[in-house]
RNA sequence: GGGUUCUUAGCUCAGUUGGUUAGAGCGUUUGCUUGACGUGCAAAAGGUCAUAGGUUCGAAUCCUAUAGAACCCA
């Protein structure tokens, strides 16, 4: 290799200059775009729409790497890779953003109106919207930049548009006045499943209500005491003896004065409180069903913005719902209708988005039929036909499918995907079509938007533009996302898929780890724990970041990240680096004829060659497995532990040597390994592998690692005579290491070692002498123990480390007590296995046969340990 | 209240269909300017696999109960 830039390889590997450089490299050259080629096999992943006015977080950084991982591989392994980017508009998030900046101005959303308002909300968006996607790049991500999508671009906007018709053409989409959660600081209708229940230390106050022309009252207990003002009833249990007489009566709503029943529900729970419950069938879900069943007045007291309105006493009105409370509170206390208050605790939904508890709340909306949509999507999953990793998400999704209400589609809101219908302003008749009425004038377009899912349910199928790349890359093969959208997102993909596609929208599901930090908390704002990927990029390395993060990322479970272990990636890189260096050093000079490559072989090179081989093998059914930890470990392995510890210390004789056709032999075979080494490492740390792959040959411009073919698997080298070989040698080294170690032997000192056994060959002498320190070697069967030595037992061999003047006795005693101890421990364990008659007749074969050598072998070495000792003097 | 998952070395986790000498990384201890790497090398210490039963010739692994933790749903 001539190259005199070798020099200039610095001790230390340091990512910086490297990964804005490849990043570049790839994307100049379109490395990662991908065509309709219906002669290849795609492989499509569409990206998790961040919202686009977003930030990277590390949990994004967990997602991204895995789908990038997996699109790599894929790319390597000669699919035609397909990863689309793209951003979702998160109507309620924008919005409040939008609002909130408006504000500053001194800008009111209603006064300026809905167009001029989306004005702002696609300057914010275009302003604050390439973030993220900047970000992507530098972690590495190799997605197809030529297909990024929106979910507000037009030819997205107009399939959520032609959905929706579609639904409403087939009775799927209807309107109705029903109780939703409403968030009143987006003052929008939210789904059931953007409210999050929080564990809140409350109050139940106790009221008294006086009876109608009686003298007695009924004692009723609320956590809600302003909700009050719309009471239209009071039940209670149909079996409650305590309250029997008092059903049909009718109570004085006190404050208010208004007259409401008393009556019986099954739903009362006898038990809570004092089994006499305040109905306000506006304003809570269970009051509502109550309301319903027995005929009640349905009073809303409360304004879009949870102030109460003018159903309320006027002394009431426009306070807002906590003041209310307060004040209802004091009232009745005045009023000597409060009877007592406890400590409670109690569950409160609050708003995903707007943070704030919601109410229940009586509106106009639109709602998505569920139960037909559900069922082909549930019978996908349950067949198999998509299959989640792992597998147990599988219970928690059929529970929530078998138990879907439909779901509440509308939003207050402008930015968004409007509703497609308009209502005649004379009629009022309902048109709902793709294109609006023709004679325009006469309708209004209804103003809620779409919930941001109900468009981004159809992001695998819509990324897609025009029907070739739709036909080729839909279905999808992989979605990666969190579990905590399973029901938002990959639920509703899956019924948009059937419905729309009939088919799948991806085959494989992965459900990634919940980023955690160090002591297992919540990644948060206000915490402070939630490091930004960036600067975690600028300390260690985009390579490092990933590499660490899905080392430490079990399936399945939260993952406890913190920046110092990240430590962990960047030395792994630090120590290919050098491994790299190594090789090019010694490389250096030299003319690298590949016709070398099958040359001067021996078992240290069939055994290096066996075991990536085996890793090869491991690695590829991790990743069909979607064990990424485990694939990751078995990479990290080969390289640090086979290849840095043994292989090039093994190598090292041959690389001094004095015949260059046995070095360049040596070195062509560690850097072709080296390479493949690179290459199964490569989707995992993409910019290192890169920048050496570069480094080995000189490599022609438009070329790269990443769509380079990954090895095949070749069964046939892996070498099991080889690597017991190799199992001898690194058991006989470790031997004398150790008694370096336990005898204070330095490294620096050479020693002499004698192995009685005629089963060393001559190819091992070297290697046990050049990685034990050895200077004189001997083996023989009869050999007989030199004076004042150490010794051990490996295997049937025993080894002897004369060490005159040097051995301390009662250490060398100690050492083989100890070891004398530990073999007879698992000794007697075997022969009481083996002595059970049970255990020999019904356990397999081999598996007895195996317990049988196992305590020959434990039997011998003890023999010797033994006899050793004995003649220890 | 219902559901899901988890409990293995000081910490964070592996442990494939029951048969291993129960592993790794970090941390700890000791030694080392070994001609790639101290972001390193070598050696070592450290575990009654949460607890109690059961199934089995055999259980970290399967079953039941108990205790504790997390998440989801109501």
């Amino acid at each position: 290799m001539d190259n005199a830039k070798l020099n200039e390889i610095p001790k230390a590997y340091d990512p910086k200059n490297v990964e804005d450089k490849w990043y570049k490299y790839w994307e100049d050259n379109k490395l990662f775009h991908s065509e309709a080629d219906e002669s290849k096999p795609a492989y499509t992943i569409v990206i998790p729409p961040p919202n686009v006015t977003g930030m990277l977080h590390l949990g994004h950084v967990l997602n991204n790497t895995l789908q990038d991982i997996y699109i790599r591989y894929k790319r390597m392994k000669g699919f035609n890779a397909c990863w689309v980017p793209g951003t979702d508009h998160a109507s309620i998030a924008t919005e409040s953003k939008v609002i909130a900046k408006l504000k500053e101005e001194g800008i009111d959303k209603y006064q300026i109106g809905r167009d001029e308002f989306l004005k702002h909300a696609w300057d914010w968006t275009n302003k604050y919207g390439g973030i993220i996607i900047q970000q992507l790049r530098k972690l590495g991500a190799s997605l197809d930049w030529d297909r990024e999508r929106f979910t507000m671009d037009d030819h997205y906007y107009k399939k959520v548009v032609e959905a929706f018709v579609d639904l409403y053409k087939k009775g799927l989409i209807y309107r109705g006045y029903r109780m939703v959660n409403w968030c009143p600081a987006s003052k929008s209708a939210i789904s059931d499943e953007e409210v999050i229940y929080q564990t809140q230390n409350g109050k139940l106050w106790y009221f008294k209500y006086k009876i109608k022309e009686e003298n007695e009252y009924v004692i009723v207990a609320t956590t809600r005491p302003e909700t009050m003002l719309g009471d239209t009833g009071i039940a209670v249990n149909p079996n409650d003896e305590r309250y029997k007489h008092l059903i049909g009566k009718k109570v004085i709503l006190p404050i208010v004065g208004r007259e409401i029943p008393i009556f019986a529900d099954e739903y009362v729970d006898l038990e809570f409180g004092t089994g006499c419950v305040k109905v306000t069938p506006a304003h809570d879900i269970n009051d509502y069903e109550m309301g319903k069943r027995h005929n009640l007045e349905f009073i809303n007291i409360l304004n879009d913005d949870a102030t109460l309105n003018h159903n309320v006493p006027e002394e009431f009105r426009g306070l807002d719902r906590f003041e209310a409370r307060k004040k209802v509170v004091e009232r009745m206390h005045d009023l000597e209708f409060l009877l007592k208050t406890e400590d409670h605790i109690n569950k409160v939904g609050y708003s995903q988005r707007g943070n704030v508890p919601i109410e229940p709340y009586l509106s106009e909306q639109w709602f998505m039929k569920m139960d037909e949509l559900a069922k082909p999507a549930l019978e996908v999953v349950r067949e198999g036909k998509i299959k989640f990793h792992p597998a147990h998400w599988i219970k928690t999704y059929e529970h929530w499918m078998n138990n879907i209400k439909d779901w509440c589609i509308s939003r207050q809101l402008w930015w968004g995907h409007q509703i497609p219908v308009w209502y005649h302003k004379e009629t009022g008749e309902v048109y709902c079509e793709v294109d609006p009425p023709k004679d325009i004038e006469n309708w209004h377009q209804e103003e809620d938007v779409l919930d941001t899912w109900a468009s981004s349910w159809l992001w695998a199928q819509d990324v897609f533009t025009n029907d070739r790349d739709q036909k080729y890359y839909y279905p999808t093969d992989l979605l990666v996302t969190g579990p905590d959208i399973i029901f938002f997102w990959v639920a509703r993909m899956i019924m948009a898929g059937m419905e729309f596609m009939k088919d799948i929208p991806f085959k494989d599901v992965y459900f990634t780890s919940i980023v955690r930090d160090d002591q297992g908390r919540k990644m948060s704002k206000s915490l402070g724990n939630s490091p930004d990927p960036i600067d975690v990029i600028e300390e260690y390395g985009a390579d490092a970041l990933r590499f660490t993060i899905t080392y430490i990322a079990p399936l399945g479970q939260d993952v406890l990240f913190s920046t110092e272990k990240c430590a962990l990636g960047r030395n792994f890189a630090n120590k290919i680096w050098n491994a790299a260096r190594f090789l090019l050093m010694n490389a250096e000079g030299i003319e690298l004829s590949d016709n070398l490559k099958e040359k001067h072989f021996d078992f240290a090179d069939k055994w290096i060659i066996s075991k990536f081989q085996s890793t090869v093998k491991n690695v590829e059914k991790a990743w069909d497995n979607f064990d990424v930890t485990g694939a990751v470990k078995q990479i990290y392995s080969f390289i640090w532990n086979d290849f840095c510890d043994w292989y090039i210390e093994l190598i090292k004789n041959r690389l001094y040597s004095d015949n260059l056709e046995v070095k360049t032999a040596v070195l062509v075979r560690a850097l072709s390994l080296f390479e493949d080494m690179l290459k199964i490492l490569h989707p995992v740390m993409p910019f290192i592998t890169e920048e050496i792959w570069q480094l080995l040959k000189s490599r022609k411009s438009g070329e790269s690692i990443s769509i380079t073919r990954m090895p095949e698997l070749n069964e046939s080298l892996i070498d099991l005579s080889a690597e017991e070989e190799m199992d001898f040698i690194q058991n006989v080294v470790t031997a004398v290491r150790n008694i370096r170690g336990e005898m204070n032997i330095p490294p620096s000192k050479k020693i002499n070692l004698f192995i009685k056994s005629d089963k060393v060959k001559e190819s091992q002498i070297n290697y046990i002498k050049s990685l034990g320190r050895v200077e004189e070697f001997n083996y023989s069967n009869d050999l007989q123990k030199p004076k004042a030595s150490a010794s051990s037992v490996v295997k049937d061999a025993e080894i002897y480390i004369p060490l005159e003047g040097l051995i301390d006795i009662s250490v060398e005693r100690e050492r083989l007590e100890k070891e004398i101890n530990r073999l007879s421990g698992m000794l007697t364990g075997v022969e009481k296995k083996l002595s059970n008659e049970k255990f020999v007749n019904n356990a397999p074969a081999d598996v007895v046969e195996k317990e049988k050598q196992k305590k020959e072998n434990w039997q011998s070495s003890i023999e010797k340990l033994k006899s050793i000792l004995s003649d220890l003097s």
